[in-house]
DNA sequence: GCCGTTTTCGGCCCGACTGTTTTCAGTCG
């Protein structure tokens, strides 16, 4: 069973298919021990392989969960490319039995029943199932069960072959590092879908300038990692790699750099409106300039391109034709180094990785004036959540950490506490009133009603001692669909009350999307971007929440943690009452 | 299978809820 991607990647996902397959054979701890280790191979910063060249078992053995029986199965993958153990589990298990159990309301012992019943070994034969009718009459199943895996099966199909904006975005850093070494490389910048910062991505495009086209491409073609090469030419080149993912590269001459960069950035629906621009002015646009007659007007840079067209030089993120050309004051739209503090941090104490200290040490080095500690709350057993006990302990530990480090950073103590299904939460509001600021989520029974998730989300934002709500749509990318809400009320409420919305930058959520972040901002919701970061290095996780901020539109003044500390504390609704 | 400012062995992964059941699997991170 061989799977795409690098090679943490590749073992995070046989440990997770492990654990899977363990606890449903109900065997104990072992499943937990594996997706700790999962979670925290994938959160490496180095390769296994490298570290296990450099340290040998012992090394990896210092990864966190790994004791002797793992770092044997990683260096048995890394020596042989497969897990003994785990190709076992595969002569049981199909891999698309796998593959349906990631479907909700589908495990894998449910995926099981169904393949010994009914021979269903992967979607296509599930869904054949279902709309037969087979599943329903099973045992433990029911008509319920079939309609949701239809609607899990049509929610699979929409995603495509697509990957995060997080991960094309490391790729192409990588690539682009590694171009950037040939001194024949005069510019470079990725394109496409990438640079305007969607939120996933069909294939990474990058553009360069240079005098010798050849030697680029002879060596963008001989990059490590590439499975396939899907054409190779002087000014374009296509290789596949085996992350799962192409990479197109095109290769223009300094001259033409500008206009090939904005033709490839896109959207379609931009450019074509900018041709029309150009058009209505007696011009021709194109990939290799900006023409009057047969004279060239320029083509070196964007601006120049945008200047000549009476435009202002729009940032990549804007340029999806909805609205920015007319727009008469284009905002002057966040960056990363606006970003004063990250508020939504997991500590040890629930279950994250890190020591109090070592994330307020991460968050230093990443220049930040302040950081919150937020960690989950009670109601979640399994993230070990806090009790009002444990909050008032940790207090002191911030509280010391604070002295340790002051001048240097400043320490909030937060929480992210569970907005039960009647609205309230599940710390007593005497004990919330203490903490720095609290953020509240949705964590449990999402599939409600769309007016009484509404309703619930509603009564946490009149809480007064309630200042954010996290993940306000609670959607995964590829995996699950929003809460069922009226979006629209909430932000209503939460200009009303002075509730701000979090934009979550974890790449599995970017929650709140774009198209509601410039709703919110264009209505007056002040919003905040937190990182989930449940490993210091997920800190980083802050930029990808930048990148849909300004998706968004979003400017330094609708993002609150790029204010200082004082003029933040001053904004939260606990500080703001008479 | 991992881990140790109580431990090198005995803890760890709990509980409320949903759907479909009459005991259980799956979902929340």
């Amino acid at each position: 069973m061989k799977i795409k991607g690098g090679i943490n990647k590749e073992l995070a996902e046989i440990f997770n298919k492990i654990a899977d397959y363990l606890r449903s054979q109900k065997v104990e701890f072992k499943p937990h021990a594996y997706q700790r280790v999962a979670i925290s191979i994938s959160s490496l910063e180095k390769e296994v392989s490298r570290i296990y060249k450099e340290e040998g078992l012992k090394g990896l053995m210092e990864i966190p969960g790994v004791g002797e029986n793992i770092a044997l199965k990683i260096e048995e993958y890394i020596k042989t490319g497969k897990v003994s153990d785990y190709e076992k589990i595969g002569k049981k298990i199909p891999p698309g039995v796998f593959e349906i159990a990631k479907i909700e309301g589908i495990g894998l012992k449910r995926a099981q029943i169904l393949y010994k019943k009914l021979k269903i070994k992967d979607m296509n034969s599930l869904e054949k199932a279902a709309k037969k009718g087979l599943i329903a009459p099973l045992f433990g199943f029911g008509g319920k069960t079939e309609k949701n895996i239809l609607e899990g099966i049509a929610f699979f199909k929409t995603r495509k072959d697509k990957i995060s904006i997080a991960e094309a975005f490391l790729i192409a850093e990588r690539i682009k590092k590694e171009l950037l070494s040939l001194k024949e490389v005069e510019e470079i910048s990725e394109a496409g879908s990438l640079r305007r910062r969607k939120e996933s991505i069909g294939d990474i495009d990058i553009i360069i300038a240079s005098k010798s086209p050849k030697k680029v491409m002879d060596f963008f073609v001989s990059l490590p990692g590439i499975t396939k090469i899907w054409g190779k030419g002087k000014t374009k080149s296509s290789i596949q790699l085996k992350e799962g993912i192409d990479v197109d590269l095109r290769v223009v001459s300094k001259e033409n750099y500008g206009s090939a960069l904005l033709y490839f950035t896109g959207s379609k629906e931009h450019n074509i409106k900018i041709r029309k621009i150009a058009i209505s002015k007696g011009l021709k646009l194109n990939e290799y300039g900006i023409y009057k007659g047969k004279k060239r007007l320029g083509g070196k840079t964007e601006k120049e391109i945008y200047s000549i067209l009476g435009l202002s030089c729009l940032p990549p993120e804007l340029r999806e034709d909805k609205g920015e050309i007319e727009e008469k004051k284009i905002p002057n739209l966040l960056e990363l180094k606006d970003i004063k503090g990250d508020l939504h941090c997991h500590s040890l104490w629930n279950g994250g990785q890190n020591k109090i200290e070592e994330i307020a040490k991460t968050a230093i080095e990443r220049g930040y004036e302040y950081i919150g500690i937020s960690d989950h709350t009670k109601f979640l057993k399994i993230e070990r959540g806090l009790d009002e006990k444990q909050l008032i302990e940790q207090r002191k530990e911030i509280d010391k950490i604070n002295v340790q480090l002051k001048g240097r950073i400043t320490l909030l103590q937060g929480c992210e506490c569970n907005i039960l299904n009647d609205g309230s939460v599940d710390i007593q509001e005497k004990e919330l009133r203490k903490l720095d600021y609290v953020i509240a989520g949705v964590h449990s029974n999402l599939k409600m009603s769309r007016d009484e998730m509404t309703k619930r989300i509603i009564t946490a934002m009149k809480n007064p001692n309630i200042d954010i709500i996290s993940h306000p749509t609670g959607r995964l990318i590829n995996l699950r669909e929003e809460y069922r809400i009226d979006f629209e009320k909430i932000l209503k409420i939460a200009k009303e009350t002075g509730t701000i919305l979090e934009i979550n930058g974890s790449p599995y959520r970017l929650d709140l999307k774009d198209i509601y972040i410039r709703r919110a901002k264009s209505i007056g919701v002040k919003m905040i971007i937190g990182s989930d970061a449940h490993e210091k290095s997920q800190t980083r996780f802050m930029e990808f929440g930048v990148f849909q901020a300004r998706r968004g539109w979003a400017e330094e003044k609708d993002i609150i943690n790029s204010f200082s500390l004082n003029k933040f504390l001053k904004l939260l609704k606990r500080n703001n009452q008479n």
